[in-house]
RNA sequence: GGGCAAUUAGCUCAGCUGGUUCAGAGCGUCUGCCUUACAAGCAGAAUGUCAGCGGUUCGAAUCCGUUAUUGCCCACCA
């Protein structure tokens, strides 16, 4: 074995073996399942840190879950991810070939973001490959896919006969760049300067005219009223009177309302653009006004504005208010702050726009999804995520599920020339509001002459990308087809994801799984971190501050990154992770954190552990650790009970104590808890402690001891470092099972003994007190020195440790011992010990040190009394803590006496 | 505007049910060590008004209120 653990090729070497065995597919048939669906990866780009850290969580919960026996599954796969993806093969599109879609046409551009899927859907696999993520690799989706397709058709049919799902005219985020609806959450908002335009609204009779102030001047062509507070004494006289619209001289009413109107703010009066604003589109329902659009599918103004036709964006306000001043009518104008809608993918300006779109209806359906979850059959961790979920479903508003876009499930519906008249389960014909005569279909795409008599035009739109995700825990396991991936993995054991989608995803799958399936699609989600960089942003593939795991596993091994991940994962919500660019040999450069550190000195600690042990390894693989330890018959090595030994009694509680909290914090998805109980336990008790006492001689008791460690530590960490645990395994116990498959242990509890642990800190004591002389008078390893304890305690036993661990010269113990001249002391539990340092002691060091000690004693002293001769505390307080306080007392007043005599000598 | 969170050592963060097992870890810093597993290591050490203010309590980093700063989510005013 070398000296340094090297991850290279040890990780694509188990990663072989596994796949060989074919151990990530399910291998328990029977028992009882554990599932996950992955959630899957846009194909817009490559993997960060972000889908490390829930690849990592998701991947330890289902190797922990196979060791405990467990029928097994995880499903992987990706996501077409609509309108992401389609805008980034035409931003690509656009700058290397100059082109834009419409000069591809449809399929040719949708054979283009194919081609790209393809790249990005086999460089995420391998990423997540890489990391070791133990999916089931054979039942890889993608929502686009043959079998994903089917379930959106089967989804979107039933939904549609049910009259869930309907067309209408709506007013929707539109994108002028892509020419799509995008949904409200694919739009953020952006703080702009922008101006205030206050201007005469002229009265149709001439006879004056009423203030106006608005932020978008180019909408006037497309008012159909204005609205004033009914209460408003100022404008009450104009209310059902006629004004103009400017340039186009529409006559248009005045109308009053209290909803829209804030008689407070501006001019008191709204101009009101049912097609182009949300708040006054709800004011044209109202009031029945005309719905006049004002805009082409660009964004650029239409014939409906008159002489400003073609005009678009910043150019058309600009025309719009020359216009207005030339007119006279411009009063004032203001700087004004405002937010403007910009979709999320090319940072375009979104506009409201009037158009056909699909809804599904969410009133009954979020209802039924929010139930799920007030009833505790979902159950979130961290628990206050349940209201982020709750919060959005009670909204209940219709989903606008249709997308100007090419890329994506296009909608199976098509629109008859004339009333069809057929009578086929598999055909779903309807009428909408607007008088259309409409088809879906449910298994087969009709061409233009499918049904006789009628001409059949398909819709051209496509589905909002979630209306497939919120499928993908039954779609992926060939619903609506009875499929034994249904029977034996549904409904799946946990979903792990990000908060930014708890609403978007998580809660459509409540909604669809209850529709599709009758039950619920999973009954605990957890909720990971999100993974912020160096300065506190998110980590997304949109900011462009992503970091390849690749990077970190090159670096670091996948091991290390796994454990950084696991370690991170606390019940917070976000996770900073500064990372640096490094230069490699090569002259690649790849982004490095220290941070990584921690896992891969972690895994080189246990490697040099398992190293130095390897010749006295027992191989209990096959039980022959015969100490005549007691076995408890569950699996061969466990139970093992140890020698009377005070350190293997110490270590066996310690042991057993880190399975038993190691379990529960992965049962309650501890993750950091969980890493961090295993290093420490690998790295303090086992290693510092534990085999720092054994390694001078090693006997055979001692080596079935640890061997029986190590065995169980290998179990133990696993899910988090499952490479390097493999191949210590495969090293040290080669005629065991593998790690992966090896069941997991449980604690045996009769061996948890707090006195035991107890009894060995106060001895370790001893050790440390040596130590910290050593240190404050610089004396080298190899120089050996006398120690004299006074104790009540037999430390017979303990001798040979001590001596070795303090690294002395001589060693005594008893009660009444002489002190030694020139000793430096330390106060321990029930005694102290003196360490004679005739010629190296400084006075004054010691002084100095005994007077720090007195001081921090005799301060803690005051706060005891202070406490105890509180009648309150002594009253209220239960009985132990009461007890505890009079004992430390005792200890800190023996740190005082001890002290202060070994002062006085000193100055004798 | 509504919601969720954060503020603890120079940095990144733990600290679940209030009680010096609670003031911690890793990194960094200082001192001494290539001690026969590991310098990616060993031994020792230093470092904090637990953001501010108020309250509850015998007792608060922990519970409540409030202020400040920061981040995220949701909704948005012409």
């Amino acid at each position: 074995m070398e000296t340094r653990y090297n991850h290279k090729e040890i990780e694509s070497k188990w990663l072989e073996n596994w796949n060989e065995q074919e151990n990530f597919k399910p291998s328990n048939m029977g028992a009882e399942h554990f599932s996950i669906v992955i959630p899957p990866p846009n194909v817009t780009g490559a993997l960060h840190l972000g889908h490390a850290l829930n690849n990592t969580i998701q991947d330890i919960l289902i190797r922990y879950n196979r060791k405990l026996g467990k029928n097994t599954l995880w499903i992987p796969g990706t996501d077409h991810a609509g309108i992401a993806t389609q805008a980034v093969v035409e931003k690509r599109l656009l700058q290397e070939e100059k082109k834009t879609r419409h000069d591809l046409g449809r399929e040719e551009l949708v054979k283009r973001i194919w081609k790209w899927k393809d790249e990005y859907e086999a460089r995420i696999t391998n990423q997540l490959k890489s990391l070791g993520a133990s999916c089931d690799w054979s039942k890889q989706r993608f929502t686009l896919d043959p079998i994903c397709a089917k379930a959106v058709r089967y989804a979107f049919f039933n939904l549609f006969k049910k009259g869930l799902i309907y067309r209408g005219k709506r007013l929707v985020n539109w994108d002028t760049h892509l020419r799509t609806a995008v949904a409200d959450d694919e739009i953020y908002h952006e703080t702009v300067k922008g101006h205030f335009w206050t201007f005469k609204y002229p009265l149709a009779d001439g006879s004056g005219y009423i203030p106006v102030a608005t932020t978008r001047p180019e909408t006037i062509l497309g008012d159909t009223a204005v609205a004033v507070h009914p209460e408003d004494e100022r404008y009450k006289k104009f209310i059902g009177k006629t004004l103009l619209v400017p340039f186009v001289n529409r006559e248009i009413p005045v109308i009053a309302d209290a909803v829209l109107v804030d008689m407070d703010f501006g001019t008191g009066s709204v101009k009101v653009t049912p097609a182009h604003d949300p708040n006054d589109y709800e004011t044209g329902l109202r009031h029945k006004l005309p719905m006049l659009n004002i805009l082409n599918e660009d964004g650029s103004l239409n014939e409906n504005a008159g002489e400003f036709k073609g005009l678009k964006g910043e150019k058309a306000r600009a025309a719009v208010v020359e216009g207005l001043e030339k007119q006279g009518l411009l009063l004032k104008v203001e700087d004004h702050e405002m937010q403007i809608g910009k979709s999320d993918r090319p940072k375009t300006v979104i506009e409201p726009y009037l158009s056909d779109q699909w809804f599904v209806k969410m009133d009954a359906l979020a209802e039924r999804a929010m139930q799920a979850v007030e009833s505790g059959e979902v159950k979130f961790t961290p628990a206050r995520y349940a209201k982020n979920y709750l919060n959005w479903l009670g909204e209940k508003r219709d989903w606008c599920i249709s997308r100007q876009l090419w890329w994506g499930h296009q909608i199976p519906i098509w629109y008859a020339s004339a009333r069809p008249n057929i009578n086929r389960s598999d055909i779903h014909c309807c009428q909408t509001e607007n008088g259309d005569w409409l088809l879906c279909s449910l298994e087969e795409d009709l061409d233009e002459n499918s049904i006789e008599g009628l001409k059949l035009v398909r819709d051209p739109d496509v589905l909002d990308t979630w209306f497939s995700s919120a499928l993908w825990p039954h779609s992926t396991m060939g619903w609506p087809g009875e499929t034994d991936d249904l029977k034996n993995f549904y409904p799946t054991s946990v979903l792990v994801t990000a908060r930014d989608i708890i609403s978007l995803w998580v809660a459509r799958m409540v909604i669809f799984s209850q529709e599709n399936m009758g039950e619920i699609p999973f009954s605990n989600v957890y909720i990971n971190p999100t993974i912020l960089d160096g300065s506190g942003r998110r980590m997304s593939k949109s900011h462009g501050n992503g970091v390849d795991p690749l990077d970190i596993i090159e670096k670091y091994g996948a091991d290390s990154l796994r454990f950084v991940m696991c370690s991170v994962c606390t019940e917070n919500q976000e996770a900073r992770l500064p990372v640096k660019k490094e230069k490699l040999e090569d002259g690649r450069e790849i982004n490095v954190s220290e941070k990584f550190e921690i896992g891969r000195n972690f895994g080189n600690k246990l490697w040099n552990a398992a190293r130095f042990l390897k010749p006295y390894i027992t191989d209990i693989g096959h039980g022959t650790l015969d100490m005549g330890q007691e076995k408890s018959g569950k699996s061969e090595n466990r139970g093992y009970r140890g020698s009377d030994n005070l350190e293997d009694k110490w270590i066996l509680s310690k042991l057993n104590t880190v399975v038993k909290e190691t379990q529960a914090a992965l049962e309650n998805y501890r993750f950091s808890e969980y890493a961090s109980l295993i290093y420490h336990f690998v790295w303090d008790d086992l290693c510092s402690r534990y085999l720092e006492i054994k390694k001078g001689e090693i006997s055979k008791e001692s080596s079935a001891l640890l061997s029986h460690s190590l065995y169980t530590v290998l179990d133990l960490l696993h899910p988090i470092m499952p490479f390097i645990t493999e191949e210590l395994n495969a090293i040290l116990f080669p005629n065991s099972e593998r790690v992966i498959l090896r069941e997991w242990p449980s604690a045996d509890e009769s061996l948890i003994n707090a006195e035991i642990e107890k009894q060995f800190e106060e001895i370790f004591a001893i050790v440390e007190a040596i130590r910290s002389v050593r240190g404050r008078y610089s004396i080298a390893p190899a120089q050996k020195i006398a120690a004299v304890v006074h104790t009540a305690v037999n430390l017979e036993s303990c001798k040979s440790m001590i001596t070795d661990l303090s690294g002395l010269s001589s060693f005594e113990f008893g009660e009444n011992l002489p002190k030694p001249a020139f000793s430096a002391n330390a106060v321990i539990s029930g005694g102290e010990v003196f360490v004679p340092l005739e010629g190296i002691l400084n006075k004054e060091t010691e002084i100095a040190r005994l007077k720090k000690e007195i001081e921090k004693a005799e301060s803690f002293i005051v706060s005891l009394n202070k406490k105890l001769s509180n009648e309150n505390f002594v009253k209220g307080a239960p009985a132990a803590i009461i007890e505890g306080e009079h004992q430390k007392l005792a200890t800190q007043r023996d740190i005082v006496e001890k002290c202060k005599a070994a002062l006085e000598e000193l100055f004798t």
